[in-house]
RNA sequence: GGAGGGGUGGGUGAGUGGUUAAAGCCACCAGACUGUAAAUCUGGCGUCCGGAAGGGCUUCGUAGGUUCGAAUCCUACCCCCUCCA
């Protein structure tokens, strides 16, 4: 039982799919929340497929690090330890590679890391990200790859990809010659910045590699939405037909609409879960600040739409005195609403593209959402100095 | 009755002659967050004018005083706390 991918459906460049994997079965267009050290934050298991979710990401540096990937084996691999049955994914570490800033240094062999925690210090490359997710025992592992910050010279976004594409080879190899490549699924990952030339020749030689699937790497790093947009629908098009597509580390609700339009089939992201701690909960008008005082006396649900567990049983007014008084249920009601609200979006997403009508599916979407995005903002700001008399 | 300690901005709490509109923390307000070093981070927070730079005014229990200059020193008063009787 190895890892496969059907296409069942298009509309227009949008893909209706499935995944299949040791672990499970898994509908596309997939959102795969994000439980970096074996946890969805604040989350049982239970609770995230509550939600809906079928597969869930983790983070093999993180977890290489802390419990360290011999314990996770130990305990009989990431999906026993952390009472996950359904398909997981596990990063590589290659994100790391770009957000850890001084703590790493770069270079052919790999990433030189002084660990967060204690200050040691490590050494993976191509072949130890994939061994290391091997032993993680995940469904997808990933390639090691070099994700670089936006607004960096093309040089260096050559280079960097030029390394992605080196390591791609080197973490295929290495896989290959395992005895695991027919249960796990290797993605290899394009990258190329916002250089429409150099995505164009990645997303070539990666797809050049017979991966099980393929990854748009390096986007949402700072780039416009705009920009991000275009690679995305860019880089799907060059990509194998019959593979899943998968854009890394995007999961906004407007981003999972705009980028199925634009062909992928995956995304990850810790965007709904991370905000929702920090009081942001997404609705079909966009998202709305929970610690608002405007919200201290609403009776009702915050989202009277949703059918999440918090939404069903609680008030705003509730929900607003547990993100004040910092009780942790708040955190937890949160998040968990979050993802119910992109899971009943992505079934939405899926069942228009089955019946052909994702575009007007889009079009109802964009009449609702509001997101607060720069030129939102700016526009908001205006009209409040106009109205100040400035 | 006796001995001692103390009253600082919404709260807490530094500060004991000038660089103090007054540290830090909390609360509050605003903003950010996209392959999670995140239940985090950033900015504002006496008041008035200003988009800002900046400037004006009023503050450290109350009232006086010393001094070029006071939250800081002196005097009186008011209030609070601890211990002894």
């Amino acid at each position: 039982m190895g890892f496969s991918f059907r296409l069942d459906h298009t509309d227009g460049l949008a893909r209706a799919g499935e995944l299949a994997t040791p672990h499970g079965n898994a509908r596309t267009p997939a959102f795969m929340p994000v439980g970096t050290q074996a946890t969805v934050k604040g989350l049982t298991p239970e609770e995230v497929a509550g939600t809906g979710a079928q597969v869930v990401l983790c983070n093999a540096y993180h977890l290489y690090l802390r419990p360290g990937v011999d314990a996770v084996a130990r305990f009989g691999g990431l999906h026993s330890f952390m009472h996950w049955n359904g398909p997981i994914l596990t990063d590589s570490g290659g994100f790391q590679v770009f957000s850890m800033g001084a703590l790493r240094k770069v270079d052919e062999d790999g990433v030189r890391f002084r660990s967060h925690i204690d200050g040691s210090e490590h050494r993976i490359g191509p072949r130890e990200a994939v061994s290391n997710q091997q032993r993680l025992g995940a469904d997808i592992i990933m390639c090691l790859d070099q994700c670089i910050a936006h607004g960096v010279s093309k040089d260096a976004v050559r280079s960097a990809m030029d390394r992605t594409h080196r390591w791609a080879a080197q973490c295929y190899q290495a896989h290959l010659r395992s005895a695991n490549f027919d249960s796990q699924a290797l993605f290899g990952i394009v990258q190329g910045g916002a250089f429409t030339d150099l995505r164009e020749e990645s997303a070539k030689r990666i797809s050049d590699i017979p991966f099980h699937g393929y990854a748009i790497g390096g986007l949402a790093v700072g780039e416009s939405k705009q920009q991000m947009y275009d690679i995305t629908r860019q880089v799907a098009a060059l990509l194998p037909q019959d593979k899943p597509r998968y854009l890394m580390g995007v999961g906004s609700p407007e981003d999972l609409v705009e980028c199925v339009a634009r062909g992928v089939d995956m995304f990850d992201c810790v965007l709904p879960t991370r905000v929702a701690r920090n009081g942001a909960i997404f609705t079909r008008h966009g998202r709305v600040d929970i610690t608002k005082r405007s919200f201290a006396d609403v009776d009702g649900p915050v989202d009277p739409e949703c059918d999440c567990y918090g939404c069903c049983n609680f008030s705003a007014g509730y929900l607003w005195h547990l993100f004040r008084a910092k009780e942790m249920l708040g955190l937890r009601l949160a998040s968990t609403h979050n993802l119910r609200y992109l899971f009943r979006l992505m079934g939405k997403i899926r069942e228009a593209i089955v019946e052909n009508r994702f575009e007007s599916f889009r079009r109802e979407f964009w009449e609702y959402y509001r997101p607060t995005d720069e030129a939102t903002r700016q526009q908001q700001k205006e009209k409040w100095l106009k109205a100040r008399g400035g």
